[in-house]
DNA sequence: CTCTTGACTGAGG
DNA sequence: GCCTCAGCCAAGA
């Protein structure tokens, strides 16, 4: 017995708030650490509720590092101000050094 | 129950 | 590197 899918929003929310001061994690990356590597979509789907949430949306995104959600956000580029406010770079809803800013969930079992 | 949509990702051309 | 196709899982109509 695992329903994990059945915390799995509750989770995406978790791992989201632990999401550090100006860094990004993509949508994989947590569905993997959720071990849902193919559930990259449940995600973001999860995000939806997130809004009602401290959950730092603006700070997950794709694995290009395009700010893909920027549309759900009450502005249009609303999520980039966010992502810039904490001092990461972001061009064209890109965001740049997306390699360097990536954080990996995992380190919560380091820390 | 079936069909569609979706804040995604990986593989192939 | 970009574009297109298919797979994945869950919620809503």
């Amino acid at each position: 017995m695992k329903p994990e899918t059945l915390n799995f929003f509750d989770k995406v929310y978790e791992v989201a708030r632990q999401i550090p001061y100006g860094r990004v994690t993509s949508y994989g990356a947590i569905a993997n650490f959720l071990g849902a590597t193919r559930g990259a979509r449940m995600v973001g789907y999860a995000m939806n509720g997130s809004h009602n949430k401290d959950v730092p949306a603006h700070r997950v995104v794709n694995r290009k590092g395009l700010l893909t959600g920027k549309h759900h956000f009450d502005g249009t580029n609303l999520m980039q101000q966010l992502l810039e406010s904490e001092g990461v770079e972001v061009v064209d809803n890109q965001i740049q050094n997306f390699e360097t800013l990536f954080w990996n969930p995992s380190v919560l079992l380091s820390e």
